[in-house]
DNA sequence: CCAATAAGTGTTTTT
DNA sequence: CACTTATTGG
């Protein structure tokens, strides 16, 4: 029974027309903070209850997994259940059909999908191999020009005939490349989208069929498509027309993986008849920070235009404090939320601390640690992404895809067994390169005999995963993996305890899978990890301050923020590019950065700074002095100031100096090497080592840190 | 043929 | 600093 929504009463004017509108394609220009997911979220609800479509005719796409997340959850909670509406970025929902549909629309359909290290360590290889300098004829730059290349829609044979890079080598590569991934039954990020665009285009029934499905498309920050995510969108639409795209111009900052602004305008000229409708009232910031970013975009041209307003008062003035280091700035933010808190206003959930570089959280890190403020890093060293786990993943990716030769090479010696760089090259040269599996060796290996017993084990034992994939459930599959392969023992021996740890987490999350999918095939949680989907959700389950950079940061939105690093060749960054256009991208990045704050936003510029090994000098990013002085009051922290300073340490690193800490003696019987604890603050955890009341806890996300007993705020799990 | 160690080099943002 | 490549020793 679907639960009654109150449309009038939870949406303004605008909001309600955007929900309404359904006779013609809708463009819905949504300033930041203006309710944009909520009216995505009761437009979907409102199609389903009031205009007859049913939730599997609703196909809702998004960027970032983060937000799908979210707004998935958020459909169910307004639709009262959990229902069948498709809500998925752009990559996924493309993985998806594609495998659905397979040869239907011209693909393997047990192709693998690889990220960009796999790319680079491809197009590096290929690099070599044509004998060209690497140095002059960098591999990163293909992988860019490539990935570019395939947001235009362009093959090879395309890019080369419209000249698209004038690289004296680019064009060989990357028709190198392409052959490379066919061979291999491998789609990279940009082949989901546009081999699905060719597929329709190829095979009109199918395309027809997906369109029987999916009658109504909503487009989820439309400013970030590139253009073949338009072309898709296109192709599902325009035949009906029933298509509501929300963005925001101001808030492009993708344009360095082929996003265009322009898709905004072009598509009020392409779809005929489009309803223009914007959304300007900010329910998020306080009148100072909505002034403060207006401001600071207003230096932008070609811009559409809104006006934000709020009907909140003024609120507190913008904060901005230069230090002397980077160590200090973290020091002085540490100090900040430490106050804050204290103050008893917010929680450290509540808190938010902006950066331009992944490089920069270091700092963070460490002064945080020090300081016992709890935090959580949203991005950066994805899990996904570590040595371990891709290695692992490979063998799984191996045995559905035998023809992986990318996988093949990464863990055909992890852990060393005696199959060496020329045994692999030999290998792929004989089999993989004559369009045969690595299943297909056998004795007739022309090597040593010696290696050919290892060589015919490790095949054995990839044939004997390939069968589990459908005997097997995912767990006892990755279970098995681990010991058969010697894999655990290895880095057990290795003492690469973070590694092992991780495995043990990579296990459950499979099993958590499973859990929740007690049908699904291993091979839908690699893909799930592939697309990056399986970051933990459990983020935002534990009160820690979050430390995200400012991409991260887009669509979410904190009571207290803070800008780090707001200095020149920082932010903008300096290798930005002169051209206007990635000058204002980076302005846009300032603005949305800004504007995820809702009472209290700071800015931190430090004098010095320790960057890749070399202490540099850098001036206040130019982009402070766009902002009106009068909104913004200094703070300074340093030697010469009062309060903080360089007697932070002695002032401070007690806690019982604030005055404010009760200080009880806890019961810590029962606690012992092994025993799993909550800790109030950083979540669950297991004791690693203990002595003189001083426990080593190791965290579920990594954090490893050391308390003393009795003064900590921790309970035994379960008790 | 393979693994461990030393020297050297280029540093954004993400699906 | 982290990551790649060159060298040496097993």
């Amino acid at each position: 029974m679907p639960q009654s929504i109150f449309y009038e009463r939870d949406l303004n004017s605008a909001q309600l027309e955007a929900v309404y509108y359904t006779n013609s394609p809708l463009l819905v220009l949504a300033g930041a903070g203006s309710g944009k997911t909520r009216v995505i979220t009761y437009k979907i609800a409102y199609l389903i209850n009031e205009c007859g479509y049913s939730p599997e005719n609703m196909f809702a796409v998004t960027f970032t997994n983060k937000a799908s997340i979210e707004m998935r959850e958020r459909v169910n909670l307004l639709l009262g259940e959990k229902v069948d509406v498709w809500v998925k970025t752009f990559h996924s929902s493309a993985a998806r059909l594609l495998r659905m549909w397979g040869r239907g629309l011209n693909v393997e359909p047990d192709f693998s999908i690889i990220d960009q290290q796999d790319q680079h360590a491809l197009v590096r290889k290929i690099v070599t191999g044509m004998n060209i300098d690497t140095e002059t004829y960098r591999p990163e730059k293909y992988v860019y020009l490539i990935n570019r290349a395939k947001d235009q829609l362009l093959s090879a044979e395309a890019a080369e005939s419209e000249n698209f890079s004038t690289d004296f080598y680019f064009n060989d590569v990357y028709k190198r490349y392409e052959e490379i991934l066919a061979k291999e039954h491998v789609l990279d990020f940009g082949d989901l989208i546009f081999r699905l665009t060719r597929g329709f285009q190829e095979n009109r029934e199918v395309l027809d069929r997906v369109r029987e499905r999916f009658r109504y498309v909503l487009v989820d920050e439309f400013q970030d498509t590139n253009h073949a995510q338009y072309v898709l969108v296109k192709q599902l639409t325009d035949s009906h027309g029933n298509v509501c795209a929300v963005g925001d111009d101001d808030q492009s900052i993708y344009g360095f993986r082929g996003a265009r602004v322009e898709n905004i305008l072009n598509y009020a000229k392409e779809y005929r008849n489009c309803r223009i409708i914007k959304l300007e009232e900010n329910y998020r910031s306080y009148q100072n920070i909505l002034t403060a970013s207006s401001k600071l975009i207003d230096n932008n041209s070609e811009r559409l235009g809104k006006t934000l307003f709020t009907k909140k008062g003024e609120g507190e003035k913008l904060v901005f404090c230069r230090t002397d280091s980077d160590y200090d700035e973290a020091r002085f933010i540490a100090g900040t939320v430490r106050d804050l808190v204290m103050g008893g206003e917010y929680e450290y959930r509540d808190i938010a601390v902006f950066y331009r570089m992944n490089a920069q959280s270091r700092v963070f890190e460490s002064v945080f640690n020090q300081d016992r403020i709890p935090y959580t890093i949203v991005g950066g060293l994805r899990f996904f992404e570590r040595e371990e786990i891709k290695d692992i993943l490979a063998y799984v990716r191996l045995a559905i895809n035998p023809m992986d030769e990318m996988a093949l090479e990464r863990i055909a010696n992890r852990p060393p067994r005696g199959i060496g760089r020329k045994t692999v090259a030999r290998l792929v040269e004989s089999y993989l390169g004559s369009g045969h599996s690595i299943l297909d060796v056998g004795e007739d290996l022309d090597i040593a005999a010696s290696r050919k017993k290892l060589v015919l084990q490790f095949v054995a034992f990839i044939d004997e995963l390939r069968e589990m994939i459908n005997g097997q459930d995912p767990p006892s599959l990755l279970r098995y993996l681990y010991e058969k392969t010697g894999y655990l023992d290895w880095l057990k021996r290795e003492r690469r305890d973070e590694k092992v740890r991780n495995l043990e987490e990579l296990y459950n999350a499979v099993d958590e899978f499973h859990r929740n999918n007690p049908s699904s095939p291993i091979n839908d949680f690699v893909e799930e990890v592939s697309l990056n989907q399986g970051a933990r959700d459990d983020e935002f389950k534990n009160n820690r301050v979050h430390l995200i950079t400012l991409h991260n940061a887009k669509g979410l939105e904190f009571p207290v923020v803070f800008m780090a690093g707001m200095e020149e060749g920082i932010f903008p960054h300096y290798l930005s590019g002169e051209a206007l256009q990635d000058q204002q991208e980076e302005r846009r990045l300032c603005y949305v950065g800004m504007t995820r704050a809702m009472v209290r936003l700071y800015f931190t510029a430090a004098r010095r700074r320790l960057l890749f090994g070399r202490t540099v000098e850098r001036d206040v990013s130019t982009f402070l002095s766009e902002i009106p002085k009068e909104l913004v009051v200094e703070r300074s922290y340093g030697f010469n100031a009062t309060g903080y300073g360089s007697s932070y340490q002695t002032r401070f690193s007690p806690l019982t100096d604030r005055g404010k800490v009760k200080v009880v003696e806890r019961d810590i019987s029962g606690i012992e090497v092994g025993t799993k604890v909550v800790h109030r603050d950083f979540g669950r955890g297991t004791v690693r080592s203990l002595e003189n009341e001083i426990a080593e806890i190791g965290f579920d996300d990594g954090t490893i840190m050391k308390f003393m007993l009795k003064y900590t705020p921790l309970e035994i799990e379960g008790k």
